[in-house]
DNA sequence: TAAATACTTTGCCAAATGGCTAAGCATGAT
DNA sequence: ATCATGCTTAGCCATTTGGCAAAGTATTTA
């Protein structure tokens, strides 16, 4: 039951944090070095280069490094990846919702006979 | 920039751990009691129970008791809207690279001039 | 009423997380 | 060559997390 997908996790762990998530999302519009990417967080910047690690692991980030700059860049295909782990739960509780409005359906047009 | 939004930091979080993904995977599928969920993890009950705690602050589960055994259900709705913020990254980044080929093709085209 | 079942509460622990400062290193500008 | 810039490393700290065992409570069931 449990198979552990330590990509998964990863993933999720570091959409769980709100820092995180505006890295993305600022990242999603277009690449930027980690200084622009801390600025608007208020946090020091070693705090942000352990969020960006995080972001690393999860492979949501890759990073290069430019003269004395890194530039980091979203990479997407995790999001795709969690995206379609939760669809695949929503479908299965639809089907089941379905299973039983058909279920529930046969039951009143028995009754009416 | 980091609107704080403890709604998606919750859910993110209950689903970055892969006991607790199990159970939603389970509960997709039909409604359970407690122990029925903790079985196949092999942990403890308390240990369960608070990770059930942990998925009903993110909504993710609601429970209801029944006599001296308690439901748990899955609540789809957090799994939608986190779905959405991931398509909504997606997009964004999808529509930035729209942009970078549209001006490459219109360089291209003036360059053939 | 007594025993089994199904949680529930309490308290403990090691490790991970998210934050900081201070000091270091490499590169671009003067 | 010097200085400012932009990251990097090292260490510290409080809190949270994920796990457990032990003891308690509340409902069946016998």
């Amino acid at each position: 039951m449990a198979k552990h997908d330590p990509d998964l996790s990863r993933v999720f762990h570091a959409l769980s944090d709100p820092t995180r998530r505006a890295i993305v999302a600022a990242l999603a519009q277009r690449p930027l070095p980690v200084t622009a990417l801390a600025r608007p967080t208020g946090l020091s910047l070693p705090t942000v280069l352990k969020h960006l690690a995080c972001l690393e692991e999860a492979a949501l980030v890759v990073t290069e490094k430019q003269g004395r700059t890194r530039i980091c860049r979203l990479h997407p295909a995790p999001l795709a990846v969690a995206e379609g782990w939760l669809g695949a739960q929503r479908t299965e509780w639809e089907a089941r919702t379905d299973r039983l409005e058909s279920y529930a359906l046969a039951l009143m047009k028995e009754a009416r006979t």
